[in-house]
DNA sequence: CTTTAAGTTCGATGTTCGACGAATATAGTT
DNA sequence: AACTATATTCGTCGAACATCGAACTTAAAG
């Protein structure tokens, strides 16, 4: 259960986190990730699997995933709150957030 | 007074303008057309003219700006409606707008 | 202990990026 | 016509990027 090197929410470096969702296949991936954990090779991408890796890589140094080491398996977590916390709105107008949240989220601004 | 080619408002590319937005100095240039148009000289940064109109010509491509060429002089205008139509919120999440107007688009929304 | 599964790392390839200077185009100015 | 200012385009450069397959590591399963 090691937790894999990863910035604080503080470190979070705007460039780098939009350079990051930049790329479909890593916002599919971040999509994927907001029903929950995932292990990181249960994602079916039309990719080679040192691609998907190289993909892995680059959400965790941009602040954007958790990944945890298990055995010989690894997990990926959304960052949620810290993306949140520091940029505030970006996961949702990047789409990542699914449609019904976003459109929740919609209603509560309006509603208030 | 010729309008430079650009994409339509629902031709925005989410990965293109996230891309265009994942450099600082194209974010700087963003900032500084918020206040209103500007001519495409005008911006003191510390790179070559031609690095310059590279970047103006990524932020056109993008969406992110027009760009009306007006005898040899050219002006850049923020497509702020557009963007926000597309991607509503962006473009506060993103650090282009101002505090100050974060705040009043905020306290604006807020009361409604 | 051998096999299998999960991922990473490595090296190579081809592309894109950001930067530069030089050359060019366009349009005012003298 | 010659000069100046504005800005783009062109060619080049090194760095970074995305992708792949092969080799490797680690650990679980048989």
């Amino acid at each position: 259960m090691a937790l894999l090197p990863q910035p604080t929410a503080d470190e979070l470096d705007l460039s780098t986190v939009l350079h990051a969702l930049s790329d479909r296949t890593r916002r599919r991936i971040l999509a994927e990730l907001v029903s929950g954990p995932r292990r990181c090779g249960s994602f079916d991408l039309p990719i080679a699997k040192s691609s998907v890796s190289h993909h892995f890589k680059v959400l965790r140094d941009s602040g954007l995933i958790r990944v945890e080491a298990q055995g010989n398996t690894r997990t990926a977590t959304l960052r949620r709150d810290d993306i949140e916390a520091r940029f505030p709105g970006l996961l949702a107008v990047t789409g990542i957030l699914d449609t019904d949240q976003t459109a929740a989220n919609l209603r509560n601004r309006d509603a208030h």
